[in-house]
Formats: structure tokens, sequence, C-alpha cells
DNA sequence: GAGACAGATGAATATTCATTCATGTGTTCG
DNA sequence: CGAACACATGAATGAATATTCATCTGTCTC
């Protein structure tokens, strides 16, 4: 079973294991943070709530192809928005979506890599 | 580097930021994570090394397809693969990709339970 | 109400990408 | 050598999806 790689124990206790049943949401959801403009738009709303179309300025997008975007990650639960007089404020949803985002960064920055190539 | 431990995400000592530079890298890596068919592959191999081929089958994915995907994860550094003999036996690269994936999976189960502390 | 501002949305387009099929490379054994 | 096994790879196909364009809803001020 083991093979030199140690498990921490805080971890062990609340791990959640990858299956059938929720691997297609696992998926899902990363998929939401696997492409740049998204990222930067979560990047973005982890430093704050802030109206649409300001964040869509920061991030050097279209409005429409942000709000696109706002609805995709809506739809996933990640970011909430919230109607303001004319503006529609957007903010992350909770601190799990902070916490993903934090550990992904995290890890990918320290990966070892030799990315010898970006796409297939 | 090279220890087991998981960095505390409230403890936001060692966060690193998302800017341009970084974002294209990030995105590409979790891009990685994003589908259910790499997703269990890496997920059986968080559990150890393994010949693609006996890896393909407990994926239940096609020889070809599989390899197509581990080169992939292999060209992202996040497996690696070494001649057996007649095999080749992959392995997740490092723990920081074991570690990635317990994160991920974790923190989105939780979103999908609507697990919030409200903490914030 | 008219007009301007803020955002959402549908359709069309283009790109990206996962899988399959067929074949190629490397290895072990008879 | 020649055959079978293990894996990789190129091309083609089809599906998923990010962006743009045009338009529509909702809100505020005058």
């Amino acid at each position: 079973m083991g093979h030199g790689a140690v498990i921490p124990a805080q971890d062990a206790a609340e791990r959640v294991r990858l299956d059938a049943d929720n691997v297609a949401k696992v998926a899902t959801t990363l998929q939401a943070l696997s492409t740049p403009s998204r990222l930067l738009i979560l990047a973005r709303l982890r430093e704050g709530p802030l109206p649409a179309t300001e964040l869509a300025a920061e991030v050097g997008m279209e409005q429409s192809a942000c709000s696109h975007q706002l609805r995709l990650l809506r739809n996933l639960g990640l970011v909430v928005g919230e109607r303001q007089g004319r503006s529609v404020v957007y903010a992350l949803h909770d601190h799990h979506v902070a916490e993903l985002l934090d550990q992904a960064v995290y890890h990918v920055e320290h990966l070892r890599l030799g990315l010898s190539d970006a796409a297939d």
C-alpha cells in the first residue's frame, strides 16, 4: 500500500475518497480554475468584493466575456453576486474557495517543473 | 523542500500571489485536474506506482487514451514513468501533486456539501 | 417617461481537447 | 530471427467551451 509518501494525520482523518460518484463534480469544479481568465477573476475576488464592471476592467476582460464566466462561477457555487443599486457586487462564496485557490497556486508554484510544453 | 506538511491556508505567510506571470502556468497545471479521466489516473497513482496497462485497466480507460493522458501529465511534471522491463511504471512526481489532489478534493467536496464555516 | 449606466444573455464562431483507430517503437522469450 | 507483449504516437473525429457581437433587462437621475 504505502509507497513512502507521508499523509499528515490531520489530513488522513478527513480525507475524501475520489470515486466514480464524485469525480465528475470535482473535475467540473476544478475546471473553473483551469483558465487564466477565471483564475484572474477569482484571484482578484480573493482580495475583496468588487462590482462586475470594475472586476472586468481589472482582469482585462470585456464586460460580456467576464459576465459569462461569472455566471459559470456562480452556477458552480464559487462566487456570489449581490445587487447594490445599479451594480452587482461579486465575492468569493466562502473560505473554501479562497483556500482552494491558495493551495492550488502554492503547490503548482512549488512543483519542480519541468514545463516541456504547455499543451498537447 | 520535500516535507510532508500541508501549508495552513489561514497562515498566509508563504502565500504565492497570482499575477500575469504565473497565471498561465497555474491554469495549465490545474487543467490537468479538470477531467474525470485524469483525476482518476492521479487518484489511483496517489495510492502507489503502477504499470501503465494495469493503470488503464483500473481506471477503465483504453490503453491508448490512457497513454495520451499520461504523456500530458508527464509533460506537466505531475507524474513520472520509469521503464522496468516491458512495463513502464508510473507514479506521482512528488508530494506536492499528492497534496494538491487531496486539497482540491477536500475543498471541492466541502463546497458540494455546502460546508462553509462562516468564519469570515 | 427619456436617457444613460450596469449587467445579463442568446447565438454564432473559433479554438481547444479527449477519445478512437491504426500503426510504430521497444522488450522479452522461444 | 520472429512472435507476443507493453507502451507510445500521429491523424482524424467529435464534443466542449471561451470569446465576440448584438440585444435585452434592470436601475438611477433628470
